[in-house]
DNA sequence: GCCTTTTGGTTGTAGCGTCAAGTAACCAAC
DNA sequence: GTTGGTTACTTGACGCTACAACCAAAAGGC
């Protein structure tokens, strides 16, 4: 620790920036999904995975995983999407300790109205400023933090190296 | 609205990994920094730009600027540093309206010890899995992207394009 | 079979950020 | 010189997340 193995400039200035992304992107994608689905980018992310998923239904830790989030915050989300009629909850057959959630009709409607704008201010804040090969090696780039990040890969479904 | 223009799919993988770093990486200076310093990243970071200020000193709009928080989340953190005794808050003779807020010998010395730790964390979950052109294309990246997401351009200190 | 450990999930609480509202000072125009 | 509008900042309330404690069921150990 005596010796920390300073930053070059080149790496300060790549850090900086990529900590103000970091920063501002989510504000960005909040607002959008907020005020035209009123929904956190993270409740919408969320019902786009289990969207996706078999039968629109996913088991807690298998969403937890997808989505990045701790077993305690993934709960407080659901249980709010459950409220608002967007999720059901019904207990696992096969281990009694498991809970599944699936999407509902209405919360399937939910995804498939709010995607359009989503996917547009994505584009307009970050895809469509990056020609092809930025998209290369920004995914190459994630793919080399998130092996850092994320060590017991649990995003191995789409890649993390 | 009609056609959303969907993601190709090396656009939607790049995305993902990238929407995972911006999950992931807060967590990550967070946890260390509150472990060894007693501080959140965002004061860390607060704390850093007014060590490199002249006289470790700037107006609260500036200070919002440089850190990317709008003055409502700045005021509640120097406020919080300042009941610790790291930052001092005096009105500003020139403008009777604003504050400058600078950095206490406490808080300087709070910085020198609190940063080769967080080099060390920054290095080892960014930097050290990154060659040199890896850094030369996220800092490329990352600057477009910016150029989006702060067209005000607040951060031309650093250059966001 | 029992006992311990691990896994899967929920819940309460405390802390941070956002938003809306408020105050005070500056500035320009009439 | 006072009115209208903007800028600089603070404050309070509310919502979301992290953390820790908890419970129940499954899986091992012997």
């Amino acid at each position: 620790m005596d010796d920390p193995r300073w930053l070059t400039p080149e790496q300060l200035h790549s850090w900086i920036r990529l900590v103000s992304v970091v920063e501002l992107l989510p504000s960005i994608l909040d607002a959008q999904l907020q005020r035209d689905a009123e929904l956190t980018h993270f409740e919408y992310f969320t019902l786009a995975r289990l969207s996706e998923a078999p039968k629109r239904t996913l088991r807690m830790t298998a969403l937890s995983a997808a989505t990045n989030a701790s077993l305690a915050r993934l709960s407080h989300v659901i249980a709010r999407l459950e409220r608002r009629g967007f999720v059901e909850r019904t207990p696992c057959l096969e281990d009694r300790r498991a809970t599944n959630s699936s999407l509902t009709e209405l919360g399937w409607r939910k995804v498939v109205e709010t995607a359009p704008g989503h996917v547009a201010t994505v584009r307009d804040s970050v895809i469509d400023v990056l020609d092809q090969s930025d998209v290369a090696d920004l995914d190459r780039i994630m793919g080399r933090i998130l092996s850092r990040l994320d060590p017991t890969n649990r995003l191995r479904s789409w890649g993390a190296e």
